[in-house]
DNA sequence: CTGTTAGCGCTTTCAA
DNA sequence: TTGAAAGCGCTAACAG
């Protein structure tokens, strides 16, 4: 059997409360009386029983998810996920609440922020919109020692613990590796749809894409963004317009609101042979993927970084370790053949 | 607070103890007294701590692993996975063991199998050969109430209750898709090099494979399989030959051994434009996609692959369910902009 | 500063 | 067929 905490009290000859008081680094223990379990515990390789202990305090996890009020597909799926989590909390001790901010709305975020420094979850989890004074808040809650981890998107230079989402840039040198493959020999130009360059993902993307598609495909030349706000109606009359441009063979759509863009697409574009990628699987990608539409959808799992997050947070509130490659957030890539 | 046995055993004014004995279907209560507790439990709601109870049972998850003794990356991949695991087992309260047969020989696994039933594991994971022989005992070891989960390769028609490894249709139609754009309009044949036809995973691979290329990529033709037993000695060996063909313009590699594979490429096809597929990122085929030799990467993620396994294997000995996404093994394409 | 004791939610003897 | 009581490994009052 392993070892116990009263195997440690007899070992180290003091009785149960001053071991717990060494184990939870409570004060109130002379440093020679702490010296002496702490050999214990080194000596029988104690390790503690987290399950054990938690039933004993009857701990539960308090966590707070800050989502943005967008009305695409992924904010809805990503909602779902949330919803899923909160049926298992009874199981993982967990008491999970979601706020919703205005996005792209640094202030908004910050408020919402402040707020919470007032109560006392016991970790947050945010998609961030990268402004210098949300960092500024996050950074004082950072200090203030709540756990925090950011999701989907990340916040530039800041203390957050954990970013569950996936690495945008290598996204976007993968979508221009696989526009460019795809295209082969072919010259033209490439439109890119995006929705705001406010938040960090997007940028990143960009960044990704276009360092790659200037690198290795020199004959693909990219248009000036578009920025559709994830909004599916901007997004089919930006695409619409664009598509006006008969040199342009390839599309790269970065952000949200592709209902519109396929919208525009199959409306446009009927009669010439266009490569298209976009980000996020949704009903409305995946049926465009299989009806060709579009080539390839690049996706990052809603479900996987709902419970990463919640994993970690909880892992930190309690300052224990997490299996690191279980919390990297894959870019999942598929084709109409691997779907899900 | 949620319901405890403390409540039901008051709203059925019964004792701890009987109502213990309703909620682990064990005998000894008569009928009436059973529906009072059962009414209770479902009035109140009541859902089982499991955490308390494996506390009090002192319960363990003894399991067994089994692993066909092949030295090639992949397999050394996933033997250090399970290592991880047993590093976490005191976490996990799992109690987990390894048993080497050797590959391709299914009279082995048989015997192997066999001996299992009669100690009492509480679960086993096997990477399948795939045999009506083998498909006997685990069929039987189920009925006999054992959880069983294939891991890698699965077990045609066979009772197992989970397969813990990607879907090998699926991945042979995505390389396909893959070949044949990154190929474009070129004309020209395609080498294919696997394992060994007896094991299901490269048998559905192919399967996958051949069938998209018919369908959709009729001027790329597919050469008769080379099969590398996935030893890199022997896969080099064929891969040589192969080369002196020269109307190759692609190679799909669905099985392990790539160290050969690779190795004949840098010889042999110094001189012209190859593209090529592999699956499983290990140290070389990493090596290989960032400098060119192979275009893209196949793999699926040891890591999860095993602690699934551990999860539905612990989730079916207790009866519970699991989270089905969280358990899907998926088809990660790597390019070299998108390596973890 | 340190120890005693009760108890978290559940299971398991052992008696009745 | 049922119940009382002890205990799993840990924590938290409350005394001393």
């Amino acid at each position: 059997m392993r070892p116990t905490v009263h195997d440690i009290a007899a070992a180290a000859g003091v009785s149960l409360a001053t071991v717990d008081r060494v184990l939870n680094q409570r004060p109130g223990v002379r440093h020679v009386t702490r010296e002496k379990v702490e050999t214990a515990i080194r000596q029988l390789g104690y390790v503690r029983d987290v399950a054990a202990a938690n039933l004993a305090k009857g701990r539960t996890y308090p966590l707070v998810f800050i989502l943005p009020a967008s009305d695409n597909s992924f904010m809805h799926g990503l909602n779902a996920e949330i919803r899923q989590a909160i049926l298992r909390s009874p199981a993982e001790r967990t008491d999970i609440r979601t706020i919703e901010v205005p996005a792209f709305d640094p202030a908004a975020l910050v408020a919402v922020l402040e707020g919470l420094s007032r109560e006392k979850p016991c970790g947050i989890a945010m998609v961030a919109t990268d402004a210098p004074e949300v960092r500024a808040v996050v950074d004082r809650l950072v200090r203030a020692s709540f756990p925090i981890v950011t999701l989907v998107s990340d916040l530039t230079g800041s203390l957050r613990h954990h970013y569950a989402g996936v690495e945008n840039i290598a996204a976007g040198r993968t979508a221009a590796r696989l526009l460019g493959r795809f295209l082969g020999p072919r010259k033209g130009e490439i439109a890119v749809l995006a929705g705001s360059m406010l938040v960090r993902d997007h940028r990143e993307r960009l960044e990704g894409f276009t360092s790659v598609m200037a690198e290795e495909f020199p004959d693909l030349a990219i248009l000036p963004v578009l920025e559709g706000r994830d909004d599916p109606e901007i997004a089919h009359m930006l695409v619409a317009e664009a598509l006006g441009n008969a040199d342009i063979i390839g599309v790269y759509s970065l952000g949200a609101g592709n209902r519109g863009l396929i919208r525009a697409l199959k409306e446009k574009a009927v009669d010439r042979t266009l490569t298209v990628i976009a980000h996020e699987l949704t009903a409305h990608t995946r049926a465009a993927l299989i009806d060709n539409t579009i080539d390839a959808i690049l996706n990052q799992d809603a479900g996987h970084e709902v419970r990463s997050a919640i994993r970690v947070l909880k892992a930190k509130a309690d300052g224990l370790a997490v299996i690191e490659s279980q919390e990297r957030i894959r870019l999942d890539i598929f084709l109409k053949d691997n779907l899900p």
